[in-house]
DNA sequence: CCTTTTTTGTTGTAAAAACAACAGGCTTGT
DNA sequence: ACAAGCCTGTTGTTTTTACAACAAAAAAGG
């Protein structure tokens, strides 16, 4: 576990605090560490989680199969990165995704639990810890509430205008630039390249913006 | 504020606690009772927030202006629903939404950080609390990743075959009930009504699954 | 029981998006 | 400097969706 102090350092959950400060609330805890070969399951499809997991080495898959067979990579996971939060509530039922190691992996699980409930021997930074959990989940929150308003819009352009709105707010500037090159762009809001590219030009024509590359404005 | 713990007491924050246990509470958690006229603002896009909402009386839209004046409704919020959760983290940065009262409503602020920092005083029922803050925005988290999976498939047919097959496991089951009539599903899914509907239709008379009203089976 | 309203399915048309294929420009690495 | 590989824009075609309008069935209300 020592191994991974370096990791868990720069993850949300261990935001702020030390590798000494991590090491000593291993056990308080309760942190198990499992390892998978490349190909292995690490959660499927049906299992009832009760433990957060993050990952420290390799790289994981979310995936969905439907009942007829199609499958979506929901997301992958790289190092550093926390997993299983959204299914540790009791009534949150069964897991829906499994979860595949595409590389030789290695998670390390908490009992979320002993996060929540602060420990009778008080140690210093668990409510640190409880806060950073806590940002970190309702951050991912406010993240898929703002892409859930881009992707339901009907139209690419409504989808466009409201990204590049939202982004135009976010950096408080009717000047500013996107994370994403147009392929990134255009799986982000769930729309075919070279059509969004198109309506893209085509706003421009019309003086809605102007673009160079990832850079932005506003008219 | 004791008008309110009848209201307080069926709310997810609260849940499992008393009356007494919630009276008891408030104090602690710094609880601050505001109340609005209709057309007020309770937030305006640009404020950065650092508490947690509940409405305890009237109702409320979460709405968003884009740059270019267009008006959408992110949300409402009814009696006993809790806001403002995703946006208490520091990095979260400004609320990028409104939010009206289209009744005359009242809502009880309670400061994020009090809910997070069990007290020294050690209040019995805090660490519920946290708990159940905890778990209904990881529950919220979950059903917004399943809802994106849905609404960012590219078809009506896929966005239908991932709902289905969704609602499926989480019942269990080849036949279940589904919670929408046909126009709740397509605003749901964030395509027509009449398209989806044909859609479905198309399905069936394929051999893909059978309906009658709400009813469906996955063959 | 009858009327009214709501829900659902159906059809045709117009609009929009996906798709495919390609060209020019920009990067990167040798 | 050159070649190879990406990224971006552009165009034409095909497929899909939205939209509008309507009919039938079901539900609600008196």
């Amino acid at each position: 576990m020592k191994k991974y102090l370096s990791i868990l350092k720069k993850t949300k959950l261990f935001s702020g605090l030390s590798e000494t400060d991590i090491s000593s609330m291993l056990s308080c805890l309760d942190a198990k560490l499992f390892s998978y070969k490349n190909g292995d399951y690490v959660f499927r499809q049906g299992e009832h989680l009760s433990n957060i997991c993050v990952l420290v080495e390799g790289k994981l898959l979310i995936q969905n199969d439907d009942y007829w067979g199609n499958r979506t990579i929901i997301n992958n996971i790289s190092i550093g990165e926390m997993f299983g939060e959204a299914y540790v509530a009791p009534e949150s039922g069964a897991l829906l995704n499994d979860v595949v190691a595409v590389e030789d992996s290695v998670v390390i699980f908490f009992d979320f639990k002993k996060i929540l409930t602060v420990c009778s021997s008080a140690c210093r930074f668990h409510s640190m810890v409880v806060q950073n959990l806590f940002f970190a989940i309702s951050e991912k929150n406010k993240k898929l509430v703002q892409k859930l308003g881009h992707i339901s819009k009907r139209s690419t352009r409504e989808k466009l205008m409201s990204y590049l709105s939202e982004e135009s707010k976010k950096q408080n500037s009717l000047s500013f630039t996107i994370p994403f090159n147009r392929q990134q762009l255009a799986d982000f809001l769930s729309v075919d390249r070279s059509a969004m590219s198109n309506e893209l030009c085509k706003m421009r024509d019309e003086g809605l913006l102007v673009f160079e590359k990832n850079q932005f404005r506003l008219l």
